[in-house]
DNA sequence: CCTTATTTGCTAGCTAAGCTAGCTATCCGG
DNA sequence: CCGGATAGCTAGCTTAGCTAGCAAATAAGG
């Protein structure tokens, strides 16, 4: 991630700083959502496969097996079986699509976004205390350069 | 970090849009991890684990057997069979702890450092032009909040 | 020193979750 | 209407996690 290139402006120093800024975040989030795996009881993926159905929700993108797959990158088999595991627990529910007659669309229940809410609500309220202590003109910034990192490591979604 | 009291809505807005960047930025590592994990041929976990020597290695800090199976959060059984597929597969190798000898130490081989930063150097670079479109106060801003959110949520390292 | 409790990493055997191959039903272009 | 492509599912195999339990080394108490 960071390469040890000597920093030669302020410039260089701060893109350094970030970047190794940027891996230790995503390395505690990734504890933080492993830390959840083990309170909700659920293994990583069927996690992440949540994770991507409230985001997908919150843009109101409807969600096909076919499309979990693509984003877990597991095989459609897997994700035959993931849904399966989710759809016995309560969290999802496979609808037929409205115009094709072999794809499904997959539905978070009300009980699971509740869930999931529940178990997150201490971290997101950590980090909303941590936002709060910025100004809305930094926040856009932070936010900004999320977004574009974001677009720039993934073009997918 | 001037807190806004006036622009309560304004800051609620700025706070709300920095949280779902801050999703979507996790999603798209998560994804970069696990486009990742495909080009190398590993798996999530054993990646997961260079990673976090990687962060150690940098920081100076020996990392033991038992470092790895807290920080992945799995067992210490299954952290035995992962050292035995990275060393086998030349990622790792396992040093006697100078002062305990029940310990070991484990240690990456220069070659997975190199294998390493090749298959990340792409992301990096995405990521570090995004960055160098920033001023240094901007980066300092978003450096600051990266960290900051770290350790709230996460407060081990 | 000697005994006991704890810690570290490993082994054995079980279970869960991913993969490939292949199937059926459906959709679409000619 | 028909042949190829696509969506999702099933079957069977393989991998990687877990629990239980072990030996060796350390730490603590007398």
């Amino acid at each position: 991630m960071a390469e040890t290139r000597g920093a030669e402006t302020a410039q260089d120093a701060a893109v350094w700083g970030v970047l190794t800024a940027v891996r230790a975040f995503s390395d505690a989030m990734d504890r933080m959502y492993s830390g959840m795996k083990g309170d909700m009881e659920m293994n990583a993926t069927d996690l992440a496969a949540l994770r991507m159905l409230i985001i997908r929700e919150q843009r109101e993108q409807p969600v096909s097996p076919h499309d979990i797959a693509r984003h877990l990158r597991i095989s459609t088999a897997s994700t035959t079986k993931l849904l399966d595991r989710l759809t016995d627990a309560g969290h999802v529910v496979r609808r037929p699509h409205p115009r094709d007659g072999r794809a499904r669309i997959i539905v978070l229940t009300e009980r699971s976004r509740r869930e999931f809410r529940m178990h997150f609500k201490d971290s997101v309220g950590a980090m909303r205390q941590v936002a709060q202590q910025y100004s809305a003109e930094d926040l856009a910034i932070v936010t900004d350069f999320l977004l574009r990192v974001s677009s720039a490591i993934d073009p997918e979604p």
